[in-house]
DNA sequence: GCGACAG
DNA sequence: ATCTTGTCGC
C-alpha cells in the first residue's frame, strides 16, 4: 500500500490531518458484491499500552474464516475520543499486510464518517487501503437518532447538524442497535445491507465476532509467552 | 463551566 | 478496550 501520511503526530496535528483526509472519502454508490469480507479488531490489557491487532478474512457466502493475521506492539498514542485511528491503525495495517488473501471489503469496530470531522477509523482505513470499508460501532460517538423499531432490520438515521452520517440498525430483536456508517467506497444503504447479511443470530457481524475472538486469543497467548520469559 | 465522549 | 460468574428473560 502507498503510505498516506506520517503516524508520529500529536493530537492537535492529528485533528488537522483528519480534516484534509476527510475530503477524500468516497461516499458515493459503488456496485459492491464482495466475495470476501474482512474485519479488524484490536485487543489490549487493562490500561495497557501493548496492543494486539488482527484481521480475519471470511468467505462472504458462508462467513467462514479463510485467512487471518496479527501484529503486536507498544503504542504511545493515547485513546482520545475522535482520534481512535491514530492509536489503532498502525498495527492494524501491519497485520493487514501479512494477510495472504486480501478482502474485498473491511468491517471496522468503530465509526466511519459518523465522526466529528467525518473521519472515523473505518474511513481512515479505507483511504489507506483504497478499499471499501464500513464502520459498525457498538456505541454512538456523535449524532442524534430516534430509537429504531423492534424488529430485525429496522433502522433510523443518525443525524448531525441536519446531515445523515449513519444509521442505528437493529440487527437482532430486543438488542441495542449497532451504529453503521460509511467507511469508504460504499454507500449507506449498501453498508446496512452488508451488515444485515452478516448478522443472522447475533447482534454483531460474524466477521467482527471472529476477529474479536482471534485477537483476544493471540494476545493471551503472547502474554503467556512473555510471562514465561520474564 | 458542564456534560459527552468509537475503542 | 478489559475482568468475571452468575443470572434473568425470551
Amino acid at each position: 500500500m502507498i503510505p498516506l501520511h506520517d503516524w508520529n503526530l500529536a493530537p492537535k496535528e492529528a485533528r488537522i490531518l483528519q480534516q484534509t483526509l476527510a475530503a477524500r472519502v468516497d461516499t458515493s454508490f459503488h456496485p459492491i458484491a464482495p466475495r470476501t469480507i474482512g474485519a479488524i479488531d484490536v485487543s489490549s490489557e487493562w490500561h495497557g499500552s501493548e496492543l494486539t491487532a488482527g484481521v480475519v478474512v471470511c468467505d462472504a457466502k458462508t462467513l467462514a474464516p479463510i485467512d487471518r493475521a496479527w501484529a503486536h506492539g507498544r503504542v504511545s498514542f493515547p485513546y482520545v475520543p475522535g482520534l481512535l485511528s491514530f492509536r489503532e491503525l498502525p498495527l492494524v495495517l501491519e497485520a493487514y499486510e501479512r494477510l495472504t488473501i486480501k478482502p474485498d471489503l473491511v468491517l471496522c469496530d468503530g465509526q466511519g464518517i459518523a465522526h466529528p470531522r467525518r473521519l472515523g477509523i473505518a474511513s481512515h482505513l479505507g483511504l489507506w487501503l483504497d478499499a471499501p470499508t464500513i464502520g459498525c460501532a457498538k456505541t454512538r460517538l456523535i449524532g442524534e437518532y430516534s430509537e429504531p423499531g423492534p424488529n430485525r432490520g429496522d433502522w433510523t438515521s443518525l443525524v448531525d447538524h441536519g446531515e445523515t452520517i449513519g444509521a442505528a440498525v437493529r440487527t437482532r430483536p430486543k438488542c441495542k442497535p449497532v451504529y453503521v456508517s460509511i467507511g469508504h467506497k460504499v454507500n449507506l444503504q449498501s453498508s446496512i445491507n452488508i451488515i444485515m447479511a452478516c448478522t443472522a443470530r447475533y447482534r454483531l457481524p460474524i466477521p467482527a465476532r471472529s476477529v474479536h475472538e482471534y485477537v483476544n486469543r493471540v494476545r493471551r497467548s503472547l502474554q503467556a509467552d512473555s510471562a514465561f520469559e520474564g
